[in-house]
RNA sequence: GCCGACGUAGCUCAAUCGGUAGAGCAGCUGAUUCGUAAUCAGCAGGUUGGCGGUUCAAGUCCGCCCGUCGGCUCCA
């Protein structure tokens, strides 16, 4: 007799030891159907294994997280079974599941997504004959010997430790694997290939190339759908082709990976950085700036020269060596120790829009995402190591207003002590604890990520979600215990005993670069009105008119507002048509009737028109907007 | 840097097997004076990313270089 005990308490018993599915099936039949999988003991397992003993037993359903993902692993063996078929002479190495789907690294030639339409339909013939997925266990032996043929399956087996080694099999399919798997390939409903890379075996160029093939499943043709249609959404609001429409940066051969900012992207520019010492102005920040070329002594004294060289872009002039600087750093170093500083003056927090430059490799550069000269918005914090809690929550607090004001969520990682480090564990300790206690003094949840912090300190970094739930890492809160003794920096304390500062780098943007393409895709083009290039068209009805145009943008720019007037002999659907594709937030018209009553027609980028707003309280409503650098309008109120 | 794809007018894209580089939009000229997403006509616009090679003939085939994109890796 066995005894299965469910998650809601209640007990099943059985006279044999009865298969997961079994055990579905004495429950309902909905649910033998979407059963994927079960957690016996807590542990997961294929739902036709035998439960041979007294178990706490969860089904896992097509609706529990853990179910896509063991899915999408069965779904990664289905690709390779299809690819086995098309290409016998391919090399299976590993397929694991990723964030968005699953990819499989295989050995074999080059294949690109022109190949797919065959390896899908390979693969929908695999899903229909709804091959059973069967565990076997074997020895090592035994496995060394079924892997004669395939070289990386040999090379994982022998790094095995001795014992059961597990093999799922399919068809004619057998692959190494831990599992679980789902019970039969037709549960893979809705699979779809995504894209095809190189990577190398075991991510050491050295060894072979493989194909990376990228797939993504569902369980149902829907959610597969959708989240096709995210990847299209996502390529419409690429900020390249956003930013090449609306005419607001470009790139040149001249200078790979290092952007050419136009004048309306310029205006972004602007506003992002008037709103950043706004905000820095009111949290107690004095600016700051230092020369992007400097020379080597100092890279040497800061350990970039010896850490960081292949980065860096030198010069030499006059026979003396210089580098381009790639952090902001040791110049800010210099500047605090310009002059000795009292306990009193800490914390003295001194920002930077920098300029660096680091010399990424070629094949990473993308677009503003990822350059090779950008502006960080750095910060030095210097400070005594009783104040590392309340520092470290001022500018948790900044970052949450900051991103709030974009309509940006955003999550935080600590990461802790790394094997190679400097200090001493003590010190670690004293940092570490700072940051943890200014976390929970702020009060949000966050991630932790042991061992993973700078061999200098250990960081909180901000992960930023944007509009359609991307995320992207652009804030770093960093404590550093390295560049205070490399330049002996020094307070005088209150016991006038000289103490070293606790010193942390951040950044809120990260780069204004990335962060401006962030923000691009973010509002797909449609900025809010405090960041628009252009915040009003103004579009006279006829050539007689627009002497009275340019007359009403005199009092617009007068208040203070960007604003044109659209004064070519063209239709008034046309200029509508082009100030609409470019996101112009208000297009208005002036017509007789406006004219005769001083009024405006207004209309806003979600196609609706107001007629017969009032001037002046147009310009009040606008002004009012860009204070408060809403995220959207409000509507215009009549005259 | 490595692997793969790509690079044609300001922009978006055509050009069959190697056989005279085309179109729409933008621009210029003229006409049109218009009530909320493209008025009409004409004109002009190219060393096909660069250098070299094969060929009677190269946008197309080959080699090298540069750049872009997707990955690897790394990171703001």
């Amino acid at each position: 007799m066995i005894s299965i005990t469910l998650p809601d308490g209640n007990i099943k018993r059985f006279d044999h030891a009865p298969t997961g599915l079994e055990l579905a099936r004495s429950i309902s039949e909905g649910l033998s159907r979407s059963a994927v999988a079960m957690e016996v003991d807590r542990r997961l397992v294929d739902l036709n294994a035998p439960i041979d003993h007294d178990a706490a037993v969860r089904l896992v359903t097509t609706r529990d997280a853990e179910a896509l993902e063991i899915m999408r692993h069965s779904a990664a063996h289905v690709m390779a079974q299809a690819i086995l078929r098309l290409y016998p002479d391919a090399k299976l190495t590993i397929g694991p599941v990723v964030e968005e789907g699953f990819y499989y690294d295989i050995d074999m030639p080059p294949v690109s997504e022109e190949d797919f339409p065959r390896i899908e339909a390979e693969i929908r013939k695999i899903i229909q004959a709804k091959l059973p997925i069967r565990r076997r266990e074997v020895t090592k032996a035994e496995a060394l010997s079924l892997y004669g043929n395939e070289p990386y399956k040999l090379e994982m087996i022998r790094e095995l430790a001795d014992g059961t080694i597990s093999v799922y099999e399919q068809g004619e399919f057998a692959d190494l694997c831990r599992g679980p798997h789902v019970p039969h390939t037709g549960m893979v409903k809705a699979i779809k290939l995504l894209k095809v890379s190189g990577a190398y075996w075991r991510a050491d160029p050295s060894r072979a190339q493989l194909q990376r093939i990228y797939g993504t499943a569902f369980f149902d043709k829907k959610e597969l759908d959708d989240y096709l249609h995210f990847l299209e959404e996502a390529k419409r609001r690429n900020h390249r082709k956003i930013g090449q429409a609306l005419d607001l940066f470009s790139f040149h051969d001249e200078a790979p990976g290092m952007a050419f900012f136009h004048p309306k992207g310029m205006v972004i520019w602007n506003a992002l950085l008037d709103y950043w010492r706004e905000v820095h102005r009111a949290a107690g920040y004095v600016e700051t700036k230092t020369p992007i070329l400097l020379n080597r002594s100092l890279w040497e004294r800061s350990g970039h020269w010896a850490n960081y060289r292949e980065n860096m872009y030198t010069a030499t002039i006059d026979e003396v060596e210089y580098a381009i600087k790639p952090m902001n750093c040791p110049g800010g170093m210099l500047l605090y120790n310009r002059t000795p500083h009292s306990y009193r003056d800490l914390p003295l927090r001194a920002a930077e829009i920098g300029l660096v430059h680091r010399h990424e490799l070629s094949g990473v550069l993308s677009g503003l995402f990822r350059v090779r000269a950008f502006h960080q918005d750095d910060a030095h914090i210097f400070m005594t190591p009783e104040q590392i809690e309340a520092e470290i929550l001022g500018v948790l607090r900044l970052v949450e207003t900051i991103y709030s004001t974009f309509g940006l969520g955003f999550h935080l990682e600590l990461s802790t002590r790394p094997q190679k480090s400097i200090g001493t564990d003590e010190q670690w300790a004293q940092a570490t604890d700072g940051l943890k206690s200014a976390l929970a003094a702020y009060g949000k949840a966050y991630k932790l990520n042991e061992g993973d912090g700078a061999f200098y300190g250990p960081k909180i970094d901000v992960h930023i979600k944007d509009a359609l739930g991307r995320t992207w890492q652009c804030g770093t809160i960093q404590l550093d215990m390295s560049l205070p003794e490399r330049f002996n920096l020094h307070y005088v304390a209150r016991d006038n005993e000289r103490r070293r500062p606790i010193m942390i780098h951040r950044v809120i943007y990260g780069s204004i670069e990335r962060f401006l393409g962030i923000l691009v895709e973010h509002f797909a083009g449609r900025f809010p009105l405090w960041m628009s290039p252009l915040q009003a068209v103004l579009l006279p009805m006829n050539d007689e008119l627009a002497p009275y145009a340019q007359a009403v943008k005199e009092r617009f720019d007068a208040a203070g507002l960007r604003t044109e007037v659209d004064s070519r002999t063209e239709s008034l659907n046309r200029k509508v048509r082009e100030a609409q594709l470019v996101h112009t937030p208000l297009i208005l018209t002036i017509g007789a009737r406006e004219k005769e009553a001083g009024t405006l027609a207004v209309r806003t980028l979600d196609g609706k028109v107001a007629h017969g707003v009032d001037q002046a309280r147009f310009i009040d409503t606008v002004l009012d907007n860009i204070r408060r650098r809403a995220l959207d309008f409000e509507g215009f109120p009549k005259a």
